[in-house]
DNA sequence: CTCGCTTACTTACAGGCTTTAAGTATTTGC
DNA sequence: GCAAATACTTAAAGCCTGTAAGTAAGCGAG
């Protein structure tokens, strides 16, 4: 009876694979198990349950994230940087879709604080610098930008634009052009 | 051993209520035959399994919402065809996130074109006809569109904008706003 | 009205997942 | 080298999905 030297580090990192492979959705305690050959039983000795278990790949998942998006933000302002955030955004969750989904399970605020969810607002906010929007509008600013950027992975990867021809990735750039435009030319208040 | 009287709509719509009260995620086939006074398996004389009654949630909330948008959008063009469009979007879902989590499920196309899936797009490229937008940047505009609003009610049903105090509600409208004015001012292809 | 067919529903069961409890083996640290 | 802590095991309860086979209810035809 060796051990099989499981680690809650270990299993997260395990879980986000498999989550990338069979879907988030069909990562199970059992099927995680049988990936360490030892008993579902066993993992409870590292986490709490199967819902802690999904918590810790999104938290995982966010920190990828932001490392990515920081990587690619770093040195570029503008719509330069506007387009390198959005391109990390979109690249990460077509090549890790089972993380992805996972970063869209409700975390209670207490962990999104501490986790990396308050680097994405601050990078995004960092972006913005760029077009000088003022409070509130730079508030509304960021929330357009993460609407637009979740909003078409979430479609595109769930294959709501693959009934037209039309190529889903210069629809993209197109996107990213019109996001800009809209930021340098920020409508006044009513 | 009086009949209880199940029928595919009479689940499709229970399951979809359901959804709305506990979360699409946890019905389950057991939990709706209970609601029928009836064992799980009788269930199945009406729906293939599992799978099959998701997808009807989905197809019936896919009506319902195209239902809702097709008499918002009525008499109305321009900007106001867009914010009433945009405002039947979000207020369905926030009032029926269960339907809304359900419509997120990959439709196979088969279905979805037989589906009110042809509706939305259509009347999307309805709105765009007062920005007088051509091919291709008008499939552009409207998967743009698309993906603001859904990313943005995701988001926002996911509380992923509740930890800064800007209201919610005004957000959403400077985002139309937003969104009006780069339509009006769609940038030319590079 | 009743016979017989179709359909709705039942019980029974197999198999999978989650989670707790209690026991055994292994490692660590003094 | 021994005690304490930790990793893993088996066992078992509870819930879910789905299939198979049986029973009862309704319906149409004679």
């Amino acid at each position: 009876m060796a051990r099989a030297g499981v680690t809650a580090e270990r299993l997260t990192r395990a879980a986000a694979d498999l989550a990338d492979e069979i879907g988030f959705q069909n990562v199970t305690v059992s099927a995680l198990a049988r990936g360490f050959g030892v008993r579902p039983a066993a993992l409870y000795s590292h986490i709490e349950d199967a819902q802690d278990l999904r918590v810790r790949v999104a938290v995982l998942a966010l920190a990828e994230l932001a490392d990515r998006a920081a990587a690619a933000l770093a040195g570029r302002a503008g719509k330069d940087a506007l387009v390198a955030f959005a391109n990390a955004y979109r690249d990460y969750a077509k090549a890790h879709p089972g993380r992805y989904a996972a970063m869209q399970i409700e975390l209670d605020s207490e962990r999104l604080a501490t986790s990396a969810g308050r680097r994405h607002a601050e990078m995004t906010r960092a972006i913005l610098r760029g077009y000088e929007l003022s409070e509130p509008d730079q508030t509304d600013a960021v929330r357009m930008m993460h609407s637009t950027f979740h909003g078409y992975v979430t479609l595109e990867t769930a294959g709501g634009f693959s009934r037209h021809p039309r190529d889903v990735e210069a629809s993209w750039s197109r996107t990213l052009d019109a996001l800009d435009t809209v930021l340098r030319n920020w409508p006044p208040a009513a």
